[in-house]
DNA sequence: ATATTATACGACACAAGTGTCGCTTTGTCA
DNA sequence: TGACAAAGCGACACTTGTGTCGTATAATAT
C-alpha cells in the first residue's frame, strides 16, 4: 500500500494548482513544477508525464467539488436571490485579483488550439456549469425572484462575460467596479421588475 | 527610397495575421511566418525582431480600421438599433468561425503574463472599443431607441461576453445558436420596452 | 554600366524544455 | 531486520525555437 506515493501526488498538483493560477496554463513547465516541489526530473515523472495531466486531474477535481453547493442551498430554501449574490461576487472577487485566477487557466486551456480535443474534462465542467446556474434560475423563476426568457442564453452571457474580464484584468489592471458593473447588468437581466427596482 | 523593403513587411504581416487569426498569438513562431512567407530566419529577422512586435503593428492597424466606421453610420443618422445588429451579428459570425479570429488571439495575447505591459496598443484598442460603443449607446438613448442605465457596462458586458464565446467555440464546437442567444440577452439589456417586445 | 546599399540567405551557437534510464535511497511488509 | 518494491535522483540525448553574422544576391541611383 503505497501511502508515499499519494501524498507526494497530492503535493504535486497543490503546488501545480499555484503556478497554473498564477501563470496559466501554457507558462507553467514540468521544471516550474519540479523546482516548487523541490522534486527532480525522474522524481516528477515517475507519477505524472506532462503539465497536460496534472492540470486535467485538479480541473475534475475543480468542478466536482462546486458541483453540489448550489443544490444544497436551494434545497434549503435560500432565496435565489442570496445564491445569486454570493455566486457573482465570488466570480467578481476572482476577477480583481488576477494573480490568483485558476478559472483563467481553464479559459486559457480551452482556447488553446494544440489540446487533445477528444478529453471531455472541460466538456464535463461546462455542463456542470450550465446545469448549475440552469437549475438556480429555474427555481429564482420559480419563487417569482427571477424573470427571465431563457435560462440557458444567461447562464452563457454570466459565465462568458466574466471569462472575458479575468482576460483583460491580467493584463490591464481593470477597474475594481468593472465587476460591480456587469453585477448589476447580469442582475437586470434576471430580477423580476419589483426587485429590480429596489437598486 | 526603398520599395521592396514595405513591400516584403506588409506580406509578412499579412501572411502573420493568418496565423495569429487560425492559431493565436503563442503558438506562432518566427520559423511558422519563415515559412509561410518563404523567407530565411536572417530575412525575416532584418525586418521584424519578434512576434510580439509584428503582432502589435497589426493590432494598431486593426483598432484604426474600425475607428470610424460606427460614427460615419451615427452621422448618417441610420437607426441604432441597425447599427448595433449589424455589430452583433459580425461578432456572432468570427465566433462561429473559430478558426479565422484575429480577436481571439488579442484575447490570448491580453491574458499572457509575460508580455511587456508597458505597451498601450492594447490600452488604445480597449479604449477605441469602448469610446465606438458608448458612443453608439448613447446615440440609441437619444433617439429613444435604448433604454439602459449605464452605457459602459454594457459595453463591458458585451465585448466580454463575445470574447468568452470565442474561448470556448475554439474548444468545444459550440452550438451555433448560442451567438445568438447572447444577440438577444444584449438586445434585452438595451431596447426599449416597446421595441423589445417586438420580438 | 557600375558602385553602392538594401535584401536575403543559411549555417552556427545558444537557450529552454522534454522524456529516459541506470542507479541510489527510502518505505513497507513479512 | 532483511528483502523487495516504490520513490526519488540527475546526467544525458533530443527537440524546437531564438538570434547573429559573414557572405551572396538583387535593387536602385548616378
Amino acid at each position: 500500500m503505497s501511502l508515499k506515493g499519494e501524498k507526494t501526488k497530492q503535493d504535486i498538483r497543490e503546488k501545480a494548482y499555484q503556478l497554473f493560477a498564477k501563470k496559466g496554463f501554457k507558462e507553467v513547465t514540468m521544471k516550474d513544477i519540479c523546482e516548487l516541489t523541490g522534486l527532480s526530473r525522474g522524481g516528477l515523472y515517475r507519477h505524472y508525464e506532462s503539465t497536460e495531466q496534472i492540470f486535467l486531474e485538479i480541473v475534475n477535481a475543480f468542478s466536482d467539488r462546486q458541483k453540489n453547493e448550489v443544490f444544497t442551498k436551494i434545497k434549503q430554501h435560500i432565496p435565489a436571490t442570496t445564491i445569486l449574490e454570493e455566486l457573482l461576487s465570488r466570480y467578481a472577487s476572482e476577477m480583481i485579483d488576477s494573480e490568483n485566477s485558476f478559472s483563467l487557466a481553464i479559459c486559457e486551456y480551452y482556447s488553446n488550439p494544440t489540446i487533445s480535443k477528444e478529453d471531455n474534462s472541460v466538456k464535463k465542467q461546462y455542463e456542470i456549469s450550465k446545469s448549475t446556474w440552469v437549475e438556480l434560475i429555474n427555481y429564482g423563476i420559480s419563487t417569482k425572484e427571477f424573470n427571465c426568457v431563457n435560462p440557458e442564453s444567461i447562464f452563457h452571457v454570466i459565465i462568458f462575460a466574466y471569462q472575458g474580464v479575468r482576460m483583460y484584468s491580467k493584463l490591464m489592471k481593470i477597474d475594481n467596479d468593472i465587476p460591480v458593473q456587469i453585477m448589476h447588468e447580469m442582475k437586470r437581466l434576471l430580477l423580476s421588475e419589483e426587485v429590480q427596482h429596489e437598486n
